[in-house]
DNA sequence: CGCGATATGATTGTCGACAACATAGTCGTC
DNA sequence: GACGACTATGTTGTCGACAATCATATCGCG
């Protein structure tokens, strides 16, 4: 395989890390379903390579936690429960708080206002009755509150959490009665944020978990596979 | 390769994991210290395996972000700059906060006292002089709290901050010279655990964060990458 | 003596083939 | 008819070899 692009310096990201990112797209928008199998083989012959570089990207999403491998059985997407739901959110909210403490202690008015323009663009959304788009804008909102905290550790975790999240939220597709509660949740903790009141970022941080907890889990399909 | 035990079922660790736990142990003690390069086919050969499992297990740390990995040219055990320390602790701090929030909303008196004993140990160790014994305790104490609130995801993320703690651990050999003030600082989180005091563990645990970036920093060595 | 092009060595990246393993279906026997 | 062993098939696990790429050392030239 010969570079035939002559001009165009350096763009080389490694072959599985393009196989990786193209399969958690696929996985995140639900192209991928959870339970559904993975042969290396088929996605090689399918991209045109060999399995080493399938491989690789598959073990890198498994450690992610996206995927599920059997020993000589089989990969497959993960399948979340109710304490797996729970337990995605109780992490990310954990990051969320850190980031959003560093956030209190530098510029949070300038964290704030660049937060309160997502949430515009959330609105905005909703208005439009877009509920794709209201879903990514939420994404957006939580993955920009933990870029701008600069903390490489906080958004490599949150990256993999938001994934799961995204996971979640596609079996609620179509699902919420009234959305502007959901906008409203994300205001209120960009405000809190601009204003530098740590407990009440907090506290609405938390509020913002348990609401969405309450939202997902009644949710049929959500099998508790902790049966003992 | 037949299984020669026939009593005990299922014990098949797949073999990139237990040459990625071999690895992150010698990174994590130092015998791989920061900066060494790790060659795939030298690995192979001395472990008699194919560069396949190899590969796959040093992938892994790779992810974890214990060893960088430069194209064509080879992998090195990861080095931390003054930030990267100061990530290390806020992240994980982050990580120990929730799951301490998470023993106080539970059974917080059974934890506390679970810690204190971790604590005992800790002492007895500072009492006897021995450094690393210390250390280790240190350690156990954090990775106990963390696995105690039951989070998968919580305590995956806290296992690779944890290997990094000990990194950093590892420059500051016998650099100590009052320990006892390290163990009254886990004493006073068991105790405010135990008690149900949440600010208070929170206010602690960021406390113990700020004294050992504090400890961490002024220590020659902390080569801040960060030059532009 | 300094500089650039070239040759060389080392390491990772990729590939195709074979082996090991687990499951599911089939057949024979009780 | 039910149970157990056996066979067949599919998938991952492992291996050895080759190709691509980068860093270094060497040589020729100005």
């Amino acid at each position: 395989m010969k570079s035939s692009r002559v001009l165009q310096p350096i763009v080389q990201e490694s072959t599985p890390s393009l196989i990786a990112a193209q399969l958690r797209g696929h996985i995140a928008e639900g192209a991928l379903p959870p339970g559904a199998q993975l042969v290396e083989a088929d996605i090689a012959r399918e991209l045109g390579v060999s399995r080493g570089p399938i491989r690789e990207a598959i073990q890198r999403l498994t450690q992610e936690g996206l995927l599920v491998s059997i020993r000589n059985r089989g990969v497959f997407v993960a399948e979340f429960d109710d304490e797996d739901i729970r337990d995605i959110y109780e992490a990310r909210t954990a990051v969320e708080k850190a980031a959003a403490g560093i956030l209190a202690d530098g510029d949070g008015a300038r964290a704030g206002a660049e937060l309160l323009r997502q949430v515009e663009r959330m609105d905005a959304a909703r208005a439009a009755g877009d509920d794709t788009a209201v879903s990514e804008a939420d994404i957006a909102f939580h993955e920009k509150l933990v870029e701008m905290a600069a903390s490489p550790r906080l958004s490599k975790m949150h990256a993999t959490l938001l994934t799961e999240t995204r996971m979640c939220l596609n079996r609620l597709q179509g699902r919420y009665d009234d959305e502007s509660v959901r906008v409203e949740e994300h205001r209120g903790i960009a405000e809190a944020i601009r204003d530098g009141k740590r407990d009440l970022v907090m506290d609405r941080l938390d509020a913002h978990k348990d609401d969405a907890i309450a939202r997902l889990l009644p949710i049929q399909g959500a099998n508790s596979t902790a049966a003992s």
